[in-house]
DNA sequence: TTTTGAGTTGTTCGA
DNA sequence: GTCGAACAACTCAAA
């Protein structure tokens, strides 16, 4: 009997999954397969927050599948040899997988391709996490594009995205299921300490899970996303990330859901963000491992300070700055942060305690549920002003004026900082300020002065210049 | 080939 | 209190 195998990585969902349905069409019965692949060149380890977030994502994948008369095979180790073993244990005779774009996973898959191929056995890739190809979206004399507007027009002038595919109504088995590792035993899940409720509370991995927040947000909060998307206080953006990230909904079919609810400025705005998530896979694609490489190579000179006690000041949320700490705390212990805040934490970290993005990078990498390797590594170079299309130099977010315009009310930070709450909105961004400030012990001073650090941070980028 | 307009998200200063 | 200019020039994309 002909079985193919289909390769869940990131993409653990039955609808719009292209790999999952080429599977189906082209045999009578489909092996699902998921690989722990934590040893091939390159392959970076997942973090903390992401690891809780696969385990169940997983188990809700196999849910589902289980529910179709099949079930989820898991294997962990070096994803070529594996399949290769698997091909062979169940005679398949072609294995799909949806395409991955980073570096190693593309050299990784390339080598399978074409081992399999010469023991005869089928390999195809499908696009299945993207709207566009990277190599579908070129300026007119055929280079990639490294400003946004114009990749994102140039997008949008190409043919609509189609309409994503159905989850198959049930899933043909093999008549002999190779050996499948126990999913508690990849030990994905936290344990000494159980760090994850606060992960817990906020969020339902898996397809359905998924699938109801894109509807809620689009019910909800989609009106009001234009003008409360800064505003950290307001719960209007999507929280689509971490079920993006790994694939339990399409990019597809979240464009062609808000596409239907009709035109607007809000959808707009919304799509771009899509948008600037392919912007994001295109530069990776095009130019290769960026969480490491500087994207724009005279930011190698510039002088990154190495100060391991403010780093883990910040990472705490005790660097006395409210918005800085709130959203610090925030990510620790839900895995996630507001973009707006995202964008204020990571000017602090470089511009005013002069630390290397790549140690922000880092840290998002492990606490976050949504940690993406392509739009992780190339935000925090935009802010760092190292990335494609980067803010100007002199583009210092004030801590200060940053918590008073976005968070007018002090709802967020009060939320996070609780040992703020009494403070009046005219001072809760600058408790020093207040008339009974809170004694050091209770929340820290602040860890520099922000006149002076912005004025460090302008010297250390004139040093820059003057170097180039 | 050359030219031209534009470029996610800001802050500060001085009139 | 409000508003416009300065903060730098540079690179990109397209005409």
């Amino acid at each position: 009997m002909p079985v193919s195998i289909v390769w869940f990585r990131n993409d653990l969902r039955l609808a719009d999954n292209p790999a999952l349905i080429a599977g189906l069409g082209s045999s009578r019965a489909v092996l699902p397969v998921y690989i722990l692949d934590e040893e091939t060149d390159g392959a970076r380890p997942l973090g903390g927050a992401s690891r809780w977030w696969l385990h169940h994502s997983l188990a809700r994948l196999d849910a589902s599948l289980q529910a179709l008369g099949s079930r989820l095979l898991l294997r962990r180790g070096p994803a070529r040899k594996i399949i290769e073993e698997l091909a062979a244990e169940s005679e398949a005779h072609t294995v799909y997988w949806n395409r991955a774009y980073d570096d190693a996973s593309r050299a990784r898959d390339t080598d399978l391709k074409q081992s399999l191929r010469s023991r005869g056995i089928g390999a195809e890739s499908l696009k299945g996490n993207l709207l566009f190809e990277p190599w579908e979206v070129k300026t007119a004399t055929g280079t990639p594009f490294k400003v946004f507007t114009p990749f994102w027009r140039a997008c949008r002038a190409l043919p609509s995205p189609t309409t994503p595919l159905p989850a198959p109504k049930s899933l043909p088995a093999p008549a002999d299921w190779p050996q499948s590792d126990a999913l508690s035993d990849w030990r994905l899940l936290p344990t000494k300490p159980d760090w994850a409720s606060g992960l817990r509370k906020m969020w339902t991995p898996g397809e359905t899970g998924a699938a109801d927040r894109l509807e809620r947000f689009l019910d909800e909060a989609l009106p009001h996303y234009r003008d409360g998307r800064d505003l950290p206080a307001m719960e209007v953006t999507s929280r689509l990330s971490p079920h993006l990230a790994f694939g339990e909904i399409s990019p597809r079919q979240i464009w062609r859901a808000t596409a239907a609810r009709g035109t607007s400025a809000a959808s707009d705005k919304f799509l771009a963000e899509l948008g600037w998530r392919e912007f994001s896979y295109n530069l990776l694609f095009h130019f290769g491992d960026l969480k490491q490489r500087n994207f724009r190579p005279e930011f190698d000179a510039f002088p990154w300070q190495d100060n391991e006690p403010v780093l883990t000041a910040w990472q705490r949320g005790q660097t006395g700055y409210p918005i800085v700490d709130a959203g610090l705390r925030e990510l620790w212990t839900t895995g996630w942060m507001h973009n707006r805040v995202r964008m204020i934490v990571a000017s602090f970290l470089t511009k005013h305690l002069l630390i290397d993005w790549r140690a922000g990078e880092r840290w998002f990498w492990d606490t976050l549920v949504d940690a993406d390797p392509a739009n992780n590594p190339i935000s925090w170079q935009w802010v760092a002003g190292c990335g494609a299309d980067a803010a100007p130099y002199f583009r210092i977010f004030n801590p200060i004026l940053q918590g008073e315009k976005f968070d007018p009310q002090g709802a967020y930070v009060r939320r996070w900082i609780p040992e703020l709450a009494e403070l009046a909105p005219q001072t809760i961004h600058r408790p020093w300020a207040s008339s009974s400030p809170p004694p050091p012990h209770i929340y820290p001073a602040p860890i520099v002065d922000h006149g002076d650090a912005r004025t460090r941070a302008l010297d250390a980028f004139r040093t820059l210049k003057q170097s180039a």
